[in-house]
DNA sequence: ACCTGAACACCGTTCAAGT
DNA sequence: ACCTGAACACCGTTCAAGT
């Protein structure tokens, strides 16, 4: 079944949401290369103009499911925890969503413009915690920042071989782990 | 002038040494977006179907300059120096040829295949060097290839701004060091 | 307001034909 | 052996027209 079924039953519409929904399920079953403006309408069975309507371009898509993704990186945590758990939390936060999300995120790497966004989201609370901490706190938001993007790179290439993926995650914690125990 | 000035006078062909230069310049210049075979064809003077005659299709392109490119990052050092000194010139090496090289960098990065390529250009002697002055081989090698890596990106992805690549291209040197002086 | 058909200016790649 | 013209099966996007 091509359209979901709690819709109301004639309307051929597609809002927002459902493009974006589509696109990311897209992209991730077939990879950037195959989420074409066409294949997208066709699999929400509308005409490839019609997503125009709700969309400026085919970038906009890319970076509107880049934003959408990563504010999760940044949502509040379960309980009160000190800056160093906090920093922690959101590294791996962002490192999970590389996993869950590979295609979409090596398009975001491959795009500059969409990169800082997602990127910035991650740095600028980082910067704040690591204030608190230590005064070399540039420094050691750009290991972490760099160390996370070089892993999660690595995360998201091997996207086919999930036995590598898990030891790219194990790595990635212990590597962390030992960063932030060097961090005083 | 479109041709190379010392080659036979009439002679129409292309090498394949010929177009993978051209790819390379055309593909620093205007990204890889732009770097079509059409276009490439074009700025050699040539029918875009003549390209199939000295490469398999445009994604040999992108892992023979991969290839091309990096294999430098493992070019003999100029004296003797110690293992550290090594893995410092390695990794540096690997950074100066991302900001010199950064669309073809970003290329690399959105294609599993040839970021795998060149990933283990680096990290085999690495592994090798660390393995000789660190019990912890393996996780230290993943946390400097990794943060070489995301560094790299970062970089890469600031093509358009030098400032900020310098500023990126100093941390980098200065984290690393940081890094090396913990190794121990 | 939203969807459509037709069109424009591109792609990568194949094939049969030329030299 | 290498180059070509013509063609195929695609792209993103625009425009004028329909409801």
């Amino acid at each position: 079944m091509k359209r979901p079924r709690g819709r109301p039953s004639q309307g051929k519409g597609v809002s927002r949401e459902l493009i974006l929904d589509a696109a990311l399920a897209l992209l991730e079953e077939a990879g950037e290369k195959s989420l074409t403006m066409r294949a997208l309408a066709a699999r929400l069975g509308v005409t490839p103009m019609s997503l125009y309507h709700h969309l400026e371009d085919r970038a906009e898509l890319l970076s509107e499911l880049s934003g959408r993704v990563y504010t999760e990186v940044l949502s509040d945590s379960d309980g009160p925890s000190d800056h160093r758990r906090q920093i922690r939390e959101i590294l791996v936060r962002y490192h999970d969503l590389v996993g869950k999300h590979p295609q979409l995120t090596l398009a975001i790497f491959a795009e500059p413009k969409a990169f800082a966004g997602m990127s910035r989201r991650i740095t600028d609370r980082l910067t704040e915690l690591l204030s608190a901490i230590t005064t070399e706190h540039v420094l050691w938001r750009d290991i972490l920042v760099d160390h996370s993007h070089g892993s999660g790179l690595a995360l998201a290439a091997a996207f086919a071989e999930p036995e590598r993926a898990q030891s790219i995650r194990d790595y990635y914690q212990q590597a962390l782990d030992g960063l932030l125990g060097r961090l005083e």
